[in-house]
DNA sequence: TTAGGGTTAG
């Protein structure tokens, strides 16, 4: 029993001579509820102790009791667990299978729960292998521990065994094996997988249970298959409140923050008895922030507080964030003074919105005041204040906050942290140093850190460190179209036209594509959108005859065009042409036709703001006399006088 | 005995 090496002796020995009733060699014919024997008061002492959480009691009086009960040992399972002790648990696993409970199935499950929860899933999995009685919740019990324990992958061969076994799986089996599907740690996608059980599901009559259908929404979801997400919940019978919410959190996940809005819109509006809950709200939050679309957030905001879910922290947070995300920081950072209770997530919500604005100095002011509040930094806490640094340009604090996390916080930095450090030292025009970071890391630099390093290349036209970087990039992610377009915007800024060609061959030799830009602007609580290629937008001759005449009178003020963020090798008027297109700028012009004076433009933008639509911008603030807010993928840009809260350092 | 959707970052 390779299980208890490390613990002490059981404590049989003990007990066994003062067993009074000897033992038939069979468990369950000395169970003593199944034979007539007055009820032991050791055992009702027992079940109270755990009852109340005194483990350690309750540990103590079984030593006493010649007989505990199925019910004694489920409640002591389940108060290890509880206590998080895994001695205790194994102490009481090794007398219940010395008290002949080794074939009682119902325990098996009972303690594989337990090493679940407790995180030791090789215990779980040595219950498991050796039961031979496997009823249906056995199985379930070890399904949802793999999950659990990022061993997805080894859940499919036993849902074979068991089905080879004539065990008939459940509507929990499915839930489960559908889980282990995106819950794997395996380099290899489960999605075939997850399509294999789909079908079964469809097989054995499943479609019909609400449950297993919205895991089956979410796990197409994890993959980012919104289409057969979408599929999936229109085929379902019955919907409920979760299963909307999932898919409504489908499209806020995979960058689809329009449909999420329709999708709620529809919910609220079509589908009687169907109320929206806090979990609903956090997603559809989060599609606001996404769009930049203030008025619709601020509607929900209304809604939150007539619920009374403002009292809930994860939408408090979501709702911080959907403020800070629509430019609005003041209002996120009055709904987080006025929480009652905060904990670590409100904090990371504000300490990232500061350092989206660009406001480093107060986010660290902010982190202090958390630490003071005695609230345990998480590395999401780093990831958001390293962030903050970098988008500030502070790169002495960056170092010493990345340093405190070991010296200060006793925890181990992750490659999320070393990418964070990568794009500090990156952005600040300290390349070598940020190579170096990459060389002494005591991990696998992932795809983040070697994408960070390549963005600080793109940045600083660093074609050498960008080659290196990119390389390894392709070998990662060689499908990921971005690291390509960052490599052939490398070369174009160095004038490497042939490499610039190479490279967009190596994208179209795989079918991939550079993603288009695309930027959205709200308008009297509409959203429109607007593509770099746009000839069937309605509004596009208009826009472009604007964008023509500002340009040149842009110019007579001093304005030059970027020509260098063009990826083509054509004449300058070609790319003057061809920047005068971009999705921002026709968002911006959009604004300025369709608002009134005064009012702010909130622009979003799904790619990071490119030069010259960051210096036309500048140029717009300040001849029409307008504030401008852009968000970009990494920060908040806020256009006012000429200037950018940036500092033209993004 | 067991169940489905969410929070903060990049």
């Amino acid at each position: 029993m390779w299980l208890f090496h490390h613990y002490p002796q059981p404590i049989r020995q003990q007990h066994s001579h003062t067993r009074r009733h000897p033992s038939p060699p069979h468990s369950h014919t000395r169970h003593p509820t199944s034979v007539t024997l007055p009820p032991s008061t050791t055992n009702h002492l027992i079940q109270t102790l755990c009852k109340k959480g005194h483990l350690k009691q309750a540990i103590k009086a079984l030593t006493q009791e010649p007989n505990p009960t199925q019910r004694t040992y489920e409640l002591l399972i389940h108060t290890c667990a509880l206590a998080n002790s895994l001695s205790d648990g194994v102490t009481v696993n090794k007398r219940l299978m010395d008290d002949g409970f080794d074939t009682d199935s119902f325990l098996a499950t009972k303690l594989i729960d337990m090493y679940s929860e407790l995180g030791f899933i090789e215990y779980a999995r040595k219950v498991f292998d050796g039961l031979s009685n496997r009823t249906i919740y056995v199985w379930n019990a070890f399904f949802q521990a793999l999950t659990l324990a990022g061993c997805g992958l080894d859940v499919f061969g036993l849902f074979c065994e068991m089905n080879a076994n004539g065990v008939k799986p459940d509507r929990f089996t499915y839930t489960y094996v559908l889980k282990a599907c995106v819950a794997s740690d395996s380099e290899v996608s489960l999605l075939a997988k997850g399509k294999e059980i789909h079908a079964h599901i469809l097989r054995h009559g499943f479609e019909v249970n609400v449950h297993v259908m919205t895991t089956l929404v979410d796990m197409y979801a994890r993959f980012g298959s919104v289409l057969e997400a979408g599929y999936v919940f229109d085929g379902m019978p019955a919907k409920n409140v979760v299963s909307w919410s999932a898919m409504i959190a489908c499209y806020a996940k995979n960058g689809r923050a329009y449909e999420a809005l329709q999708l709620f819109g529809e919910m609220m509006v079509e589908v009687d008895d169907l109320t929206p809950n806090s979990v609903t709200m956090v997603s559809v939050l989060q599609a606001c922030g996404a769009l930049a679309a203030l008025e619709q957030g601020k509607l929900l905001h209304a809604y939150i507080l007539r619920r009374g879910l403002d009292s809930v922290l994860p939408v408090i947070a979501s709702l911080i964030t959907m403020y800070a995300r629509c430019g609005n920081l003041e209002v996120g950072k009055r709904v987080f003074d006025q929480m009652r209770k905060r904990d670590v997530v409100s904090w990371n919500a504000l300490i990232s919105s500061y350092g989206m604005h660009g406001f480093g100095e107060q986010a660290i002011e902010i982190y202090n005041e958390m630490l003071r509040n005695k609230i345990k930094p998480s590395p999401i806490t780093f990831v958001s204040i390293l962030g903050a640094c970098s988008h500030a340009g502070l790169v002495d604090e960056g170092k010493r906050l990345f340093d405190s996390i070991t010296k200060e916080h006793n925890m181990r930095p992750t490659v999320e942290h070393y990418a964070c450090m990568v794009d500090l030292l990156g952005r600040a025009n300290r390349l070598d140093e940020a190579a170096k970071i990459v060389q002494d890391m005591r991990m696998e630099p992932g795809p983040k850190v070697w994408g960070s390093l390549l963005g600080s290349c793109r940045i600083h036209c660093n074609v050498e460190l960008a080659e290196r970087a990119s390389k390894r990039l392709f070998k990662l992610e060689p499908t990921n179209a971005g690291n390509y377009v960052l490599l052939a915007e490398v070369y174009a800024a160095a004038h490497l036209w042939d490499e610039v060609l190479r490279v967009k061959k190596l994208l179209q030799n795989q079918g991939l594509e550079k993603k288009s830009g695309c930027s959205w602007i709200e308008v009297k609580k509409k959203v429109y959108s607007f593509a770099s290629v746009d000839e069937f937008n309605p509004h596009i001759e208009q826009l472009h005859a604007f964008l023509l005449q500002l340009s040149m009178e842009m110019k007579e003020q001093g304005y030059r065009p970027e020509t260098k963020v063009v990826l083509y090798d054509v004449e300058e008027e070609e790319k003057e042409r061809i920047l005068l297109g971009h999705s921002e700028k026709l968002a911006v012009a959009f604004g300025l036709i369709n608002s009134s004076r005064g009012e702010t433009i909130r622009i979003t933008k799904n790619l990071r703001l490119c030069e010259d639509c960051h210096s036309v911008t500048k140029f717009v603030s300040k001849f029409a006399n307008r504030e401008i807010l852009v968000r970009d993928v990494n920060r908040i840009h806020h256009f006012k006088d000429g200037v950018c809260s940036c500092g033209d350092y993004w």
